[in-house]
RNA sequence: CGCGGGGUGGAGCAGCCAGGUAGCUCGUCAGGCUCAUAACCUGAAGGCCGCAGGUUCAAAUCCUGCCCCCGCAACCA
């Protein structure tokens, strides 16, 4: 049987700004996903990069001196480097400015135009030379516009449209059969809502006297794209795509926030894809937003958490734990460091550092760290044991498969505390005194070996790094994928003999530091 | 009648879409254990699951109404 495909994409960050917990969140979200789904054997490609263009860009470059490249070569490695630094296990890093994306964004632009599915029109509004855009009704206050626009001009200038408003029923259409869609489903909710009334054409450039940071249009050279005709091909652009030929890769699962829902990912981006006659990406995965103790997080605030500080303090995994452990996905969440160190004490460190550890102590002081052998036969409750462990894996498996990802940690994190109970019933350390009792002893180390084993394995999509030394400590390394399908793990017993290595702390406790 | 989300033991949160033992972390109290990171295990106290109706043999979960909280300009996942 060929592996089933599974393409999955983050959306891409704007770089003007340095990445916070929630571009690092998504990621991680993502990898999760990703590495997931290769441990069922699936196909994996996982898509990532940064969005590079844009007046604000533009903006920032010039007040640094320095070129918009230079500037987003810069602002492009730093979240490279956090992404590397999280264990991102991305197979293609795009950037906009690359020329593989430019000939994509190109090709589709003349593709529409062609089509005569992109017109030519003036557009007309309020402008603020200050801030360089285009300011709504809903910015005046007391029906002016504040002083803090500066002065205001009235302002007529040629742009193309894409044909937006003609897609409507098919979004409508599309969005009632197919419910499974967004996930979590009541996000379909609002854009149905938003679907309500009527979708304007979308404007799709800016004249390059005002924004020359961008790509041209293929069939006017005094334009460039604007934003998220630009952005959203990414999705695609690394496919190289060819008018007709979107590659095998596609359709791809989007992880994306709340905020880019509607309308870019609900609703210009499916129509962009029905006009040039592409398949519809096969799910948007809609998460929410961190507040940082019940605040909301915003670079104007200042209270941005940042990701790299974590890291360095408390591990890698240690992060990948709390935000994917913290989050029920979909919904906001609140981020406190005081509950991301009672997480990190109690449940990485208590619950599965601990349990490592004793563990493999006990190997190394009862049978000179060699694995021994299981008993023949098994009485109810060794049995119940291995099937309590199973039933672990099997609720992680489920709840994974559904996206409910915090449960799914919590049931793996059952399936340790079981192991912790399972230590505690049988109590190898006193079997250790009483030579009547080898046999019996040397099954519970098995067991604890193996239940160890499975789980690490298990584990390795969220934790990759603690996985790999939980492995490397109990000498069984993890296999590359489960082969025994999602139905149901077997118990492993294929290391009688080896030797588990040194106890080491998995998770430090943490040193009281004055507040 | 704008849209959406939330209201669960002392705190913070799951569970709700696919009704049927109310679960997790922390805190409190009492035991057990000593292999282990003062870790681990067991038990207890503590909940009219926002309020009121309805459907059902059965509702935290589904339906209706009401009350309270949050988000919905921009930066921004």
């Amino acid at each position: 049987m060929p592996s089933p495909r599974y393409t999955i994409t983050t959306a891409i960050d704007y770089v003007n700004g340095r990445p916070h917990i929630g571009h690092a969140y998504e990621k991680v979200l993502t990898d999760v996903m990703a590495r997931y789904q290769r441990q069922r054997g699936a196909d994996v490609f996982f898509l990532t990069g940064v969005d590079e263009h844009g007046m604000k860009v533009q903006q920032s470059a010039a007040k640094q001196n320095r070129s918009p490249q230079e500037f987003c070569d810069e602002m492009a490695g730093h979240f490279r480097s956090l992404y590397d630094r999280l264990q991102i296990s991305y197979d293609d890093f795009v950037r906009t400015t690359e020329d593989r994306h430019k000939k994509v964004v190109q090709t589709i632009l003349q593709q529409l135009f062609d089509a005569g599915e992109i017109y030519a029109a003036d557009y007309e509004g309020y402008y603020s030379p200050r801030l360089e855009q285009f300011l709504t009704e809903k910015e005046k206050v007391n029906g002016v516009f504040p002083d803090s626009f500066g002065e205001v001009v009235f302002l007529q200038e040629k742009n193309y449209f894409f044909k937006l408003s003609k897609y409507q029923g098919f979004l409508v259409d599309w969005y009632r059969s197919n419910p499974d869609f967004i996930y979590p489903s009541f996000r379909a909710k609002e854009v149905l809502g938003a679907l309500q009334d009527p979708i304007p054409d979308l404007c799709i450039s800016r004249p390059s006297a005002r924004l020359s940071w961008g790509i041209p249009l293929p069939f006017d050279a005094e334009q460039v794209t604007y934003v998220w005709f630009d952005a959203l091909v990414n999705y695609i652009s690394v496919f190289g795509y060819q008018p007709g030929r979107v590659g095998e890769r596609w359709p791809a699962v989007h992880v994306i926030g709340k905020d880019i829902l509607v309308p870019p990912h609900a609703i210009y981006w499916p129509a962009m894809l029905k006009a040039i006659g592409v398949e519809m990406p096969k799910q948007l995965v809609v998460h929410g937003w961190w507040t940082q103790d019940k605040e909301k997080m915003s670079k104007s605030v200042g209270n941005v958490v940042d990701p790299l500080e974590l890291i360095d303090l408390y591990g890698v995994d240690a992060f990948r734990y709390f935000v994917m452990r913290e989050m029920a996905l979909g919904y906001d969440a609140d981020f406190s460091i005081e509950q991301f160190k009672l997480r990190y004490q109690s449940e990485l460190g208590n619950t599965l550092g601990n349990l490592v550890n004793r563990s493999v102590s006990m190997m190394k002081r009862y049978r000179a760290s060699v694995v021994p052998a299981p008993l023949a036969v098994l009485n109810e409750a060794q049995l119940g044991f291995r099937h309590d462990v199973l039933a672990s894996v099997k609720s992680f498996r489920d709840n994974m498969d559904k996206l409910q990802i915090h449960v799914a940690v919590m049931e793996l994190w059952k399936g340790f505390m079981r192991v912790n109970q399972f230590v505690d019933e049988t109590a190898p350390f006193k079997m250790a005194k009483d030579e009547a009792k080898k046999a019996e002893l040397d099954h519970v180390l098995h067991e604890l070996v193996a239940a160890l084993s499975l789980l690490a394995q298990e584990l390795f999509c969220l934790l990759p790094e603690t996985a790999e030394k939980i492995a490397s400590q109990i000498g069984c390394p993890l296999v590359p994928f489960n082969k025994d399908g999602p139905d149901f793990p077997l118990w492993p017993a294929n290391f009688v003999g080896t030797s588990v290595g040194e106890p080491q702390i998995l998770f430090p406790r943490l040193e009281e530091t004055p507040a």
